[in-house]
DNA sequence: GAATCGATGATCT
DNA sequence: GATCATCGATTCA
């Protein structure tokens, strides 16, 4: 069980419209590895966030940089953003926009592909075809499931611990929808995710519309 | 399958 | 002091 990282996306990927960005993350592996080993996953659900759009972070104080917590969003593309919330869950999020402009993709679910049996140890699961499913599908799960800690609040996509590649897997239809969990912004289509795959967090809008 | 609710602590006002 | 980009247990069906 010794994976073999591939070359990791370049920083341009993230320097783009962070919508864009989301999108284009769909298909795309997340690896993270540490010294229980490594585990890796296929993006299936994305969310993005960026500017003064009242549903992001970086929405306050947004003429002045953000806040604390949020300044990590206006600055440079591709490290990761990890916040703590709800008294228990990590979320991890991928900084993007070119330095200056504020901008994240939320990473919502993923369909594991390495080091299951890891993952499955973290989330205190066994390994039935159920319970692979749900390993990774949500945003708190996922952290749990990777290890994803605080600690790798600004990390790197490019390595040495959390690694973002490129398979050639192209998802064979895209949909939208509004975002989940959020209270402002909800009518923005900012949502996105792998049509009709079983790894896709559930939620009453799965049903929105294709593209 | 869907609805409800408590856990639990950092962040912001 | 209120809010929160969530989850799992519980209940009802």
């Amino acid at each position: 069980m010794s994976a073999r990282i591939p070359r990791a996306l370049p920083k341009a990927f993230y320097k783009r419209h962070t919508a864009l960005v989301a999108k284009e993350l769909l298909g795309k592996i997340l690896w993270l590895k540490d010294r229980s080993g490594i585990t890796a996953g296929r993006i299936v659900e994305t969310e993005a966030y960026r500017g003064d759009d009242p549903a992001s972070h970086s929405s306050k104080q947004h003429q002045s940089g953000g806040t604390p917590r949020a300044s990590i969003m206006f600055g440079e593309p591709g490290v990761a953003y990890v916040y703590f919330i709800y008294g228990m869950y990590e979320m991890l999020n991928f900084v993007t926009e070119p330095k200056g402009e504020a901008g994240a993709v939320l990473v919502r679910a993923l369909e594991p592909v390495e080091g299951e049996a890891l993952m499955a140890r973290r989330r205190k699961h066994g390994l039935t075809q159920r319970s692979r499913i749900e390993l990774a599908r949500g945003p708190g799960k996922l952290c749990r499931a990777l290890g994803v800690r605080m600690k790798h609040n600004g990390a790197q996509l490019r390595g040495p611990e959390i690694f973002v590649t490129d398979d050639g897997f192209v998802p064979a239809s895209i949909s939208v929808s509004p975002r989940v969990g959020i209270r402002a912004g909800t009518e923005t289509l900012h949502r996105f995710f792998i049509t009709d795959n079983p790894f896709v967090s559930r939620s009453p809008q799965n049903r929105e519309a294709r593209r």
